[in-house]
DNA sequence: TAAGATTAAGGAGGTAGTCTCCGATTTGTC
DNA sequence: GACAAATCGGAGACTACCTCCTTAATCTTA
């Protein structure tokens, strides 16, 4: 049996709060501490318009795309964008939220359908191969993430290291995977196969066989 | 029995070709076509110091180091050091020549002391891994110079891959390694691993960790 | 719905890095 | 020592990042 579950990596409903909180200081009219306004319009609108935008950015030309380029195809200033995203990782953070479903719904998959749990623990893998992949160039800013503890990926990572930890703790009990490994470095292995995807821009025949190299690696026969 | 050999990597002398040409054409007096100059002295002394003041550079903030900041320190025009390196590729090519000695001695030393082919093959990859992290973020160059073909590195990685392929064909013929393994994968795991410690400054646990996996993946036992 | 308050947009511009071109300088040769 | 060729130096064009401050859009209240 597999068990990895019950806490997913939090998909945090990046702006909530508003409404439902007036009349608390209705007992004064003093000018301050008056009730908050509602968001602009505007506001919601641009930053969707952007993460658009910038998706296609990063689909084509890589993780490193600049910036500005994308500002100004958004149609808006470069301060516009770095108000609503003060950092690339802020932005990437924002996009690979909205992938953040799909790759819990795998994992959930996975855990309902699979009862090999080194079988398990590779199609995971293989998931959160796809979902590093999303963007060239995205391994690089992952791998930062993973160990500045302060950037916007940084949560979204520990999370995926936690469930690589729940798969890879049930393959070990069944007796499936080397019991000196630890989900960190399993994330960090797949991070750094889809960094050497990341060179050739086809050099998939290695990818592959790094990943089958990897396999074989952790994983423990019978 | 192991013979990886008889082949280095090729280190080219830079320039060579100056005396030994001349009376040649001492037939006409035509100012054309006369005798090739022999090199300008401060030529070569720009040339060691550009390098001896990158090696600094790169050794302390990485092969990504401002070129025009090394430039400055040297005491030279940034066009002078782009004469010398027309590329980034380039100056990093010219300081990993300096190591090309001490890694081919390496090679010689397993060949020559290692008679376990398995092992011969580990302590080469070793040694590729403390060539490939002799400056942080010297994997990316190397990686894309794998794939570039036209870059300084490509040879220089080129050499280095097929004298994996010799340790490896001799660990597989023994059938130390599994058979379906490529040196060039190896080549790219040992650059991916240097990668992953890139991250941290300091996360040589995960580093270690990801070369054990890589070890037992590559590996047959017995 | 118009005035006032406030939030957000826009974009000029400071900083930094890459790389090039050409006038000035150094060096080798006779 | 003078000439010619090779090399240097660095101004500056280009691109990217990011910030600040003025202007414009939007929300609220009457």
């Amino acid at each position: 049996m597999i068990e990895p579950a019950a806490d997913a990596p939090a998909t945090a409903p990046a702006d909530a709060a508003h409404g439902a909180d007036a009349g608390i200081n209705a007992t004064t009219k003093a000018p301050t501490a008056s009730r908050p306004r509602k968001t602009r319009s505007d506001k919601q609108r641009n930053r969707a318009h952007i993460l658009e935008v910038a998706e296609e950015f990063f689909t084509e030309q890589g993780a490193a795309s600049s910036l500005d380029a994308i500002a100004k195809r958004a149609g808006i200033g470069p301060g516009t964008l770095y108000r609503h995203f003060p950092t690339r990782e802020a932005l990437l953070a924002a996009l690979l939220e909205a992938r953040d479903e799909e790759l819990t719904a795998r994992r959930d998959a996975i855990v309902a359908e699979e009862t090999d749990s080194a079988r398990a623990l590779e199609r995971w893998l293989d998931a959160l191969d796809t979902w590093a992949s999303a963007f060239n160039g995205l391994p690089d800013p992952l791998r930062d993430a993973l160990t500045t503890e302060t950037s916007p990926l940084a949560m979204t990572c520990q999370g995926y290291v936690t469930t690589t930890d729940q798969f890879l703790a049930a393959a070990q009990r069944d007796g499936r995977a080397q019991p000196w490994v630890r989900g960190r470095e399993l994330f960090l292995s797949v991070l750094a196969t889809a960094w050497v995807r990341g060179a050739a821009l086809a050099d998939e025949a290695s990818a592959q066989s790094l990943r089958a190299i990897l396999r074989s690696g952790w994983a423990l026969p019978d």
